[in-house]
RNA sequence: GCCGGGAUGGUGGAAUUGGUAGACGCAGCGGACUCAAAAUCCGCCGGGUUCACGCCCUUGCGAGUUCAAGUCUCGCUCCCGGUACCA
């Protein structure tokens, strides 16, 4: 056995070498055991690992060594997001190629995550930008497209002008571009749109299904974004058609209040305005008008510190209950692309109508008020908005207007004037970008067929290798001829082929289901390992995902079981999420500009990859964010170093394999019990801890604690045989509760304990009930619910037992003094209370 | 505004079902070992008060429920995240 001090570096060379030469980590879908998918958000292949990757696939390592160990068959994959924009700017300012870079990059960074020891099924690893990938990806297109769920549509656009491209909603933060923070524009173009509005009311409910699996707060961002509206389309009469139309439709989710109606606001976009003010003499102040508020900058617009303006178009509809005439606006605050892009205006019941007809001089008109209070229009402050009777509302007049709600859309529907309808905040996907290193949209552009989808048969259409990028940031594919230039599947004539690629979060909307099957060439997915492997049971992964990827992948995984690839039975790609906190330096988030990064592999080089491990593991719980501490890492060090020393200090004390299971019959001394019972206590918090609660702090916690009591009890318990066997049987607890979190440290000693299978084989150790129970346990005496001592009696002392003890006691005694004991409260194990006054 | 989360020593954080608040670590202080230092080992470590035993206070603030509240209820303050003229 070795007496050298701790050396990781040597210790953790030998174990990865083994584990990438024998690949005990792989998996397959034939099996008895129970199954466990656990994934950590896969990373873009930006060059280097960093501490918040450390952080994130070290949880999910732990979790899958743990699984293991209680025997279930475990799935836990890596692969890479290899498209995406930065491999097109490195290739400007390096000069190499992205696809050289990419994979430069996934090699770099893999040998990393080998270097942490990692426990990966490592012949399943996926790159998104290779062909055999993304071809079914343009597959799934093909499906799409025939379904009609994507389609072409021409719109005002999110256009970053520093990466070329659109971007979906999803990407533009507080008008911002996701990645590059760039102001974001709006222009106009034609792009393909996945429709996740189809899957919108799905999406919303199934959000029910996750709840207890996955953070309330990503639950309530996902609702938000959707951003479901109940209510109803309400159908105004045009005073005067325009052009054949006659009817201007409003949606509100306020229709109790329909008689309150005193003018309608459209947005200066809506497509009617040019009809409306056609006669109208001051029409050329409303273009005016038009024109300024078109022109006005988007996030200018949008801040809730702009005035409200509006004007009036000269032109009237008609109430759809009444007949009276309704005066038509426009107002700035009107947005063009939700709902119909024209509102009803009612002063009295909501705050931003009232406001407008403060200014512009309209009429306010209550029909809802508090139960016997009559609000008066002219002395009102503020609209009324809360539950109410309704007033002036013809027959409604009364009623509860939750009541009226209904009420009044089932008179529209009856008279064909309206319907309960429902609206979204949620729009489609905008999933084309105008970029190189991405996967190519299989379609082609025909002069007598128009837009022709690429045959199956043809797949995968290759993104060209063979192009100079761009030093202007552009594509360069629209230039190159030989991916252009096609013949169209339909007649056969040349034809254009699309040369915008895809959103890169199309590739990661359904990597997890790849992975079940990676390498088949045949067909996407094998259909038994799918239903073997799915759902994800765990998905790892930062919180910044929490709407973008996480909300693409269950659309695509309702998709995909709807096209009867995925089990009918999988609805949610991902059981239990779990959202790891950022890993911080100095309060802030690590930056290059800000000089405060931490390097994983410099850290590894110094401490060595358990020590890593541990401290990214110990420092906080996983979901919160953790400030790295350089001495904090130190401690974690010493930690290990101490677990090693111990055991390379015992080799007196440390039985050979065969003599060190403890038994209850070893513990004849006062130590070898409260190690016996400390070992078991251990093994149960380490369990729970790491398994059931993802507290892993409190479980290396649990086990520096048994470590520190070995340490005080080893010389004088080791005196005899059967104290050894105890103190053998914790050191090899120790080393097997510890595997999950330092694989490395723990294989070493397992081995140096003479073992020959790898403790990553061993089952997770049971804990002895019997074992963790005491003679004499310490309660708590209190008076009043004051601590005033404590008191040390027989474990299974029964409660009048106790009571007498307590009142026996001095301190107690001293406490009651001349009062009178009312009461008496004893907890049996833990406590005593003595009521008195 | 609405939705979600949070606030505990010098510090990161424990306290799982309402039952001895501050586990474990970091920092600090004291001691042992050493020529010395590092490393290591042992001890102390919320505040006030006391020679001491103790006593009082203490989980953002204020009420309440309870024999007992960091934990439950109500009302606030502040911080973080999401979302928003969404009709």
């Amino acid at each position: 056995m070795s007496q050298e001090r701790y050396n990781p570096q040597a210790i953790e060379e030998k174990w990865q070498a083994r584990w990438q030469k024998e690949k005990p980590f792989a998996c397959t879908h034939q099996s008895n055991k129970p199954k466990y998918y656990v994934l950590e958000m896969f990373p873009y292949p930006s060059g280097n690992i960093h501490m918040g990757h450390v952080r994130n696939y070290s949880i999910g390592d732990v979790v899958a060594r743990f699984k293991r160990m209680q025997g279930f068959n475990v799935l836990h994959p890596m692969g890479w997001d290899a498209f995406g924009l930065p491999a097109e700017n490195a290739a400007i300012k390096h000069g190499v190629h992205p696809a050289q870079w990419t994979y430069a990059n996934i090699d770099n960074m893999r040998a990393q995550l080998q270097r942490l020891g990692y426990s990966y099924d490592w012949p399943r690893e996926v790159a998104t930008c290779r062909p055999e990938y993304y071809r079914w990806e343009q597959l799934f297109f093909l499906r799409l497209l025939e379904k009609g769920l994507v389609y072409r549509r021409k719109a005002p656009q999110n256009w970053c002008p520093s990466c070329h491209t659109v971007l979906a909603n999803e990407q533009v933060i507080d008008g911002l571009c996701w990645r590059c923070d760039s102001r974001v524009e709006q222009k106009d173009l034609t792009q393909w749109f996945l429709k996740i509005t189809a899957y919108g009311d799905e999406l919303l409910d199934d959000l029910a299904r996750l709840e207890g699996g996955w953070p309330e707060r990503v639950i309530a961002m996902q609702r938000n974004w959707i951003g479901k509206s109940l209510g109803a389309e309400v159908v105004f009469g045009l005073e005067k058609s325009f052009d054949g139309v006659d009817s201007l439709s409003v949606f509100t989710t306020r229709p109790d209040t329909l008689f309150g109606v005193t003018f309608m606001t459209l947005a200066p976009e809506h497509p009617l305005v040019e009809h409306l003010v056609q006669g109208y003499e001051k029409a050329d102040e409303v273009r005016a008008f038009v024109e300024r508020i078109r022109h006005m900058d988007r996030l200018d617009r949008q801040s809730d510190t702009l005035e409200k303006e509006g004007i009036f178009t000269g032109a009237y509809a008609v109430h759809p209950l009444t007949g009276e005439r309704i005066p038509l606006w426009l107002g700035n605050f009107v947005l063009a692309d939700y709902g119909t892009g024209a509102v009803m205006g009612v002063p009295s019941g909501d705050q931003r109508d009232f406001e407008f007809a403060r200014k512009y001089g309209l009429p306010i008109r209550v029909v809802v008020q508090p139960q016997a209070v009559s609000l008066d229009p002219d002395s009102m402050t503020e609209a009324y908005t809360a539950p109410g009777i309704m007033v002036n509302s013809g027959q409604f007049d009364g009623m509860d207007n939750e009541e009226g709600k209904k009420a009044v859309t089932a008179l529209l529907q009856s008279q064909g004037k309206g319907k309960a309808t429902t609206q979204f905040r949620l729009r489609d996907w905008n999933i084309s970008r105008q970029r190189y290193w991405g996967a190519p949209i299989p379609v082609v552009y025909c002069e007598s067929c128009g837009v022709v989808p690429e045959k199956e048969e043809n797949l995968p259409v290759t993104l060209p290798l063979d192009i100079k990028v761009r030093d202007d940031g552009r594509s360069p594919l629209p230039e190159t001829p030989s991916f252009v230039q096609c013949t169209c599947p339909r007649c056969g004539k040349p034809a254009r082929r699309e040369t915008d690629t895809m959103d890169t979060f199309v590739e990661s909307s359904w990597y997890f289901a790849r992975y079940t099957d990676a390498r088949n060439a045949s067909a996407p997915f094998d259909p038994a390992a799918l239903a073997y492997w799915l759902p994800v049971d765990q998905y790892i992964g930062g919180v910044e995902h929490a709407i973008l990827h996480l909300l693409y992948s269950r659309f695509f995984t309702k998709v995909l079981r709807d096209f009867g690839y995925f089990p009918a039975n999988v609805a949610e790609p991902f059981t239990n999420l779990l959202t790891q906190g950022m890993v911080l330096k100095d309060g802030g988030k690590m930056s290059k500009s800000k000089g405060n990064v931490v390097d994983p592999t410099e850290m590894i080089q110094k401490y060595g990859a358990d020590t890593v491990r541990l401290f990214c593991l110990f420092a906080a719980p996983p979901e919160r964010d953790f400030d790295w501490s350089d001495s904090g890492i130190e401690g974690a060090s010493r930690f290990l170093a101490r677990v090693w020393r111990l055991f390379t200090e015992s080799q007196g004390y440390l039985l050979p394999l065969a003599a060190c299971a403890a038994t209850a019959d070893d513990t004849d001394s006062p130590e070898a019990r409260e190690l016996r019972r400390k070992e078991h206590l251990t093994v149960k918090k380490a369990g729970e801890d790491m398994g059931d609660r993802f507290q892993f702090n409190t479980a290396i916690a649990a086990v520096m604690e048994l470590v520190n009591t070995m340490y005080l009890t080893r010389e004088r318990l080791c005196q005899s045989e059967r104290g050894k066997r105890v103190f053998s049987s914790a050191m090899a607890t120790v080393l097997t509760l510890l595997s999950p979190i330092t694989p490395h440290l723990s294989e070493e000693l397992w081995t140096q304990l003479g073992h020959e299978a790898p403790l990553s084989d061993q089952p997770w150790p049971q804990w002895d009930a019997a074992a963790t129970i005491q003679d004499s346990i310490t309660v708590a005496l209190q008076v009043n619910g004051k601590l005033r001592g404590t008191l040390s009696i027989a474990a299974n002392a029964d409660k009048a037992t106790m009571e007498a003890a307590a009142l026996a006691d001095a301190s107690v005694q001293r406490h009651i003094g001349q009062l009178t004991v009312r009461k008496v409260v004893v907890v049996p194990g833990k406590l005593v209370n003595i009521v008195a006054n």
